[in-house]
DNA sequence: AAAAAACGAGTTTTT
DNA sequence: CTCGTTTTTT
């Protein structure tokens, strides 16, 4: 703390020596007042009263706050203000006038991510900061490199972004040019061996001989080859390539290096575990600058600040290196790493549970987190049974129900305030098609993206088509689209005319109409389509981008080919097309447009209606909520079993890590389920319940089984958190091979029940549904396995073969949709395609006869 | 060229 | 089972 304390003095000593210091602003150096001059002192000086922004921060937190010299490492468990760090970091770097707002690259993974930065760094400052340039994702500051060195790696400043599905379908051509058989060696899947190798920042020539023998005969090299030579003709980059160039750029070019090196005083990396390595190599290259005699800047190093939090890496599956964050005490001697491990979310319940999960891993830093909002009263992590996943979803809904009822004090949990996280997103549909029954509002996060969306997709290559006439991937898309007659003979036709003659599809249609080779009609369709462009082409300068834009999707009747359709998607579409017009007004041009929506590719939900979250867990990451509703606890979905078999040990730690996020999510309550049969594939298969159940300490968790409606079941059990004595210590490696340890950690019901199936039915199959009406379960009195015995079918399930009293083509009315017609009857469910609502399937008794 | 039928695959996701 | 894709049919 002394030599910190001495060091600091003497930057400031430095700093108020100095005339010229950076403020505020960008070109212009300013004089800094001296009242935040006193500020800043005082931010150093333990006497004096800290600046505002400091206040409230933990000791920790405001030394990764002040720490602003040499590399730092800040792991920054769940809950512990990573954010509120990194922002203050930043706001301290300019008050203290350290750095010019445009000196300092901070980097982060999402667009989300990014802009909430910036918003909470204006908001410190005062808003006097004109925005920070080199606050991005690596994606979008690797593209602000390229467009000012794009000839350095052969492009032109004006190079187009291609996204996940042009690339598919370029390769696939590629395929099929080198007259392999597409099918057998699909371009998705090459497509991510690209990617795999872009994340590693290999360039062809680099990857293993391996890898390049695996594809295609061995010509994995090739095609890579061919691919890059592709894109540059194209004057295009995909995702990877915004990573990759920048890297072979810098790296070919000392003095752009060096220029860079001189810029950036600062870096800051957000969620540095999530890092790959071609983020690595990338940020290494910036990071280390050679030796320099520069005041403030020790030799060799750099002040560099990276935030993360090992235990919750969960995208190694992606190519996230864990290790990078491990290993960068090694990467950067002399690191000061900061521990913040005083968590400001959870209960001691939740942080206790989460925690003695994660012991479980090796490879670790190791953290612990610790609360002081300790209560009797706070509820224990719960960990509930059902016999199948619509039970699940049945029981998870009344709990949402119950929580959403006024307690005593009359208070009521907001849905928005209640998240259910699964491992895989099927899950999602059983709770959705039970929300819908119900009537509770839901809203499901991360499922395909706005940008994503055909339609969007379609209206974006026309936009892109008519920006970029070199752009054959968009123009490939939509020459058809709607349906003009220009089917895969005319556009071989034209691909063949424009690769010959090296020029892009448009320039080659426009030659082909004005020739004799097309079919009468092929031509008449292909000239229209090339006037439109050319005409779209000209307006481009002199017309408001909003406005050609709807021109455009008019004049090419693609609008038209929508309002035809008569499928129930038709009418959203439209609306779709509609925002997306509507969201190009904040952009200054249709190109400034393009260039944003390459990178920012997610859309705002609808945040003013109340609804539980349904989510994945990796994109639940980052986000809280008071209760988190965890279902699917069971082995072979979680850990799922594939993670398990292509990860190996590694993999098994991951889905332990994304339990972990799944558990820090909540703050108050956390409801674990796991059921006892599953349908995979079609089939109902009998599970067992996860292996992390079993790693959580028994003093934070309570087993219970469900508050279902139809009760009776505390009678079983004595009480709903008894544990065996016998097995205190139930954490060795071995368990997990061991079948009979899994025996019984619990003694409760709903476990025992799952242990039973476990041991009786672990591969017996429920071909049908019809056998397992199980409302009520009972068990035999304890038996030393806590056999189960179904003792009746007391109650009416939503599933039963009852015959509805509902005729297809009935007219109905349901509470939440309003009226439509009955389309279809199974059982007691029912199809209906409901005026307004679409088609919606529910259960009979939620619909009365009109 | 469009509609119907057969086929096959099926964690997690950002940019 | 259920979705998306490819192949076959009209």
């Amino acid at each position: 703390m002394l030599a910190f304390d001495a060091r600091i003095t003497t930057l400031v000593a430095m700093i108020d020596s100095s005339d010229d210091i950076p403020f505020f602003g960008d070109s212009e150096p300013v004089k800094r007042p001296s009242g935040l001059a006193a500020r800043a002192m005082a931010a150093r000086n333990q006497s004096a009263p800290a600046p505002d922004y400091l206040i409230g921060l933990n000791p920790e937190q405001r030394q990764a706050v002040v720490t602003t010299e040499g590399p730092l490492l800040v792991l920054a468990g769940a809950g512990t203000g990573k954010t509120r760090v990194l922002t203050t970091r930043i706001a301290h770097i300019l008050a203290t006038g350290l750095a010019f707002p445009s000196q300092i690259l901070a980097v982060t993974f999402t667009n989300k991510a990014a802009r909430e930065m910036k918003e909470r760094v204006g908001m410190l400052v005062g808003g006097a900061v004109e925005g920070m340039p080199w606050l991005g994702t690596f994606h979008s500051i690797g593209v602000k490199l390229l467009r000012r060195h794009a000839e350095l790696v052969g492009l032109r400043s004006d190079f187009t972004i291609l996204d996940t599905d042009d690339v598919v379908r370029l390769i696939k051509q590629l395929i099929q040019a080198e007259g392999l058989d597409d099918k057998r060696w699909p371009a998705r899947q090459f497509a991510q061996m690209i990617d795999g190798w872009k994340n590693k920042g290999l360039a062809p020539h680099e990857i293993p001989e391996g890898d390049a023998r695996a594809f295609a005969n061995g010509k994995g090299r090739e095609l890579y080859e061919a691919y890059q030579n592709r894109l540059k003709t194209l004057n295009a980059c995909d995702f990877g390539d915004l990573l990759c160039h920048p890297i072979r750029m810098l790296r070919a070019n000392p003095d752009v290096l060096a220029e860079y090196h001189r810029k950036f005083k600062y870096l800051l990396v957000d969620e540095y575990q999530d890092t790959n390595t071609a983020q690595y190599m990338w940020l290494r290259l910036l990071a280390q600058r050679p030796q320099s005699k520069e005041p403030g800047q020790r030799g060799g190093s750099v002040n560099v600040c990276c935030v993360g939090d090992d235990d919750q890496s969960i995208y190694g599956w992606r190519g996230a290196e864990v290790d990078n964050i491990l290993r960068f005490d090694k990467d950067f001697p002399g690191a000061t790493i900061i521990r913040l491990e005083r968590n400001y979310r959870s209960t001691e319940h939740i942080l206790g549970a989460a925690g003695h999960l994660i012991a479980h891993n090796e490879g670790r830093l190791g953290k612990t987190l610790f609360t002081e909002q300790s209560d009797p009263e706070h509820e224990k992590v719960q960990v509930h049974a059902a016999w199948d996943s619509e039970e699940e979803a049945r029981a998870v809904g009344e709990t949402i129900e119950q929580l959403q009822r006024p307690d005593a004090n009359g208070r009521r949990h907001n849905l928005n305030d209640m998240a259910i996280l699964v491992r895989a997103s099927f899950q999602m549909r059983e709770f959705e098609d039970r929300f819908v029954t119900m009537g509770l509002n839901y809203r499901v996060i991360g499922g395909p993206r706005f940008y994503e969306r055909q339609e969007i997709r379609d209206a974006m290559a026309y936009f892109r088509a008519v920006c970029q006439p070199a752009d054959d991937l968009a123009f490939e898309r939509i020459v058809n689209v709607p349906k003009r007659g220009l089917g895969d003979a005319t556009i071989r036709q034209l691909h063949d005319y424009a690769r010959a003659r090296d020029i892009p599809m448009i320039a080659a249609a426009r030659d082909l109409v004005e020739t004799e080779e097309l079919k009468p009609k092929a031509r008449k369709s292909l000239r229209d389509v090339v006037e439109g462009f050319t005409r779209w082409s000209a307006a481009l300068e002199n017309t408001p981008h909003t406005e050609l834009a709807e021109r455009i999707l008019e004049e090419s009747g693609y609008t038209e080919m929508w309002q035809n359709d008569k499928s129930a998607e038709a009418p959203g579409r439209l609306e779709n097309l509609k925002e997306l017009i509507r969201s190009m007004d904040f952009y200054e041009s249709m190109r400034g447009f393009l260039e944003h929506v390459a990178l920012v590719m997610d859309a705002e939900q609808n945040e003013d209606m109340d609804a539980v979250s349904i989510m994945t867990l990796h994109s639940a990451k980052g986000l809280e909520f008071e209760t988190v509703f965890l279902p699917g606890w069971e082995e072979g979905l979680f850990p799922h079993q594939r993670s398990l078999d292509e990860g190996g040990r590694s993999g098994l730690e991951e889905e332990r890590r994304l339990a972990y996020v799944g558990l820090t999510r909540a703050k108050k309550r956390a409801h674990l389920w796991f059921v006892s049969n599953r349908r995979i594939h079609g089939l109902w298969q009998s599970t067992i319940p996860s292996r992390f159940l079993d790693e959580l300490p028994e003093a934070h968790v309570e087993v219970a089984e469900a508050e279902m409606s139809y009760g009776g079941y505390n009678r079983f059990g004595g009480g709903s958190s008894g544990f065996s004595a016998g097995r205190q210590n139930p954490y060795g490696a071995s368990r997990f091979d061991n079948p009979e340890i899994f025996a019984s950690t619990y003694e409760t019901p709903g476990w025992k029940r799952a242990q039973a199936n476990r041991t009786d039915a672990t591969s017996r199959n429920w071909g049908s549904r019809s056998g397992h009406q199980v409302e009520r379960v009972g068990y035999g009195e304890s038996g030393p396995r806590g056999v189960r015995t179904i003792e009746g079918e007391l109650v009416a399930k939503s599933t039963t073969d009852t015959p509805s009293a509902f005729s297809i083509g009935d007219r109905v009315f349901h509470m939440k949709f309003g009226n439509g017609n009955v389309a279809a009857i199974e059982g007691n469910k029912l199809t209906i395609d409901f005026d307004k609502a679409g088609q919606k399937r529910v259960l009979d008794g939620f619909v009365t006869p009109v």
